[in-house]
DNA sequence: TATTAACTATACTGATGAGTCTAGTTTATA
DNA sequence: TATAAACTAGACTCATCAGTATAGTTAATA
């Protein structure tokens, strides 16, 4: 199925180039994020990308392929590693610091760029947002959720369900900032603000889940 | 600056029909919240409308202009009005009634379909993404922690930032339910898994907020 | 070195779509 | 009733763009 340009194919002529399959990679994945899939050429695609129109082509067999390739490419990024998640640390610094890197990680630029694009392309192409998903939010939940776990094992916290509560605490996290990147609104809160606001979500987490 | 059909100006000619004015309307919005800004074209406009083309342009000067319009008229409907805050109702009750409520709105189609549309043109015209702000979230948010106050100086609640526990309510309110449906999710929550998160969400924020 | 296929450059096809133009028709007001 | 502007129908311009075709060039392998 996957055309490998590195395949240990015994193959007759000239083997394409791995090199110019990544230039038109990075050139796709940067103006479909800039000016979404409408709003991008295959003539564009090729100029950034340094080559010709006929070489895209043959490494992808249409824009849409070019596409999907590039979404999914950018959805393996968005992770918070299990190492992270230290059990010798204060519950409530480490609460801290997962709302303080995920807010971060929400309201990056690319984040917000793939959000926007994958929200209106997924009405079209659902495994695109069903892969999204997966990746992204499915995972951080579920990694937080046996943090979670463990914590309310060793008596410092104490949740009904896992799952739930860190459902709960993520979607909290995104707030009004996530919201107006989201949507390009000039008011939105600062630097500053939002850094309170996430250290008020861990405070209000902690008060619904002292142990008693 | 605004081309009101009904204006009172005595004009030599024929007037605009507001009726006509009204079909294109009615026929853009159901289009652009279909296919998008990109998907739909004029001429769908004026076939689904049942006027010429021409007519579409003696009432709106553009396809720009006829989509800004369209966006403005649906920030509108989105409220959840004052009368409904009734503090005879116990403050759980209440907040259970607010949640559902709010829950439904976000997850209805025509929001969904709206806010998808605004995620992408919002980069373009950072005014349609303030207009929707304002009308929407910041609204209801701003609703929600004038109650929380009040329930508060009753001794009912224990708040330290009005607004802050609002957001903080209102976002967690959204949770996967309402990712999986923006990004078109095939594995979402049912409606009873959605109904019992509100509940948990109410039951949390009353767990943290409850007066001692 | 002969072969083969990836490459470049560029012209082309065919479709779509925003906005204009024209010529004739309808419906208001003065 | 004359006039002026809103209407219809449909052809037309002009630009964009996905994808193909062609002819020649380059870089690999057998």
């Amino acid at each position: 199925m996957e055309m490998n340009a590195s395949a240990p194919v015994a193959a007759r002529g000239r083997p394409k180039s791995s090199k110019k399959r990544k230039q038109i990679f990075k050139a796709a994945v940067d103006l479909f994020l800039e000016n979404g899939f409408d709003g991008t050429s295959m003539d564009e695609v090729a100029i950034r990308a340094g080559v010709s129109k006929q070489t895209v082509y043959s490494h992808f067999k249409s824009k849409e392929d070019l596409f999907t390739h590039c979404i999914c490419e950018k959805c393996v990024s968005y992770e918070l590693s299990e190492e992270f998640l230290d059990m010798e640390v204060p519950v409530a610094q480490m609460l801290r610091n997962i709302g303080h890197k995920f807010s971060n990680l929400l309201l990056s630029e690319e984040a917000i760029r793939i959000k926007r694009l994958l929200c209106f392309s997924a009405e079209q192409s659902p495994q695109l947002g069903e892969m999204f998903y997966q990746a992204g939010p499915r995972h951080m939940i579920d990694l937080l959720a046996v943090y979670l776990e463990k914590q309310t094992a060793l008596g410092r916290l104490s949740i009904p369900d896992y799952r739930t509560a860190a459902c709960q605490f993520l979607y909290m996290i995104h707030g009004e900032a996530h919201f107006c990147e989201l949507m390009n609104v000039a008011s939105r809160p600062g630097k500053k603000e939002i850094e309170r606001y996430v250290d008020d979500c861990v405070d209000m987490f902690l008060r619904a889940h002292r142990p008693d």
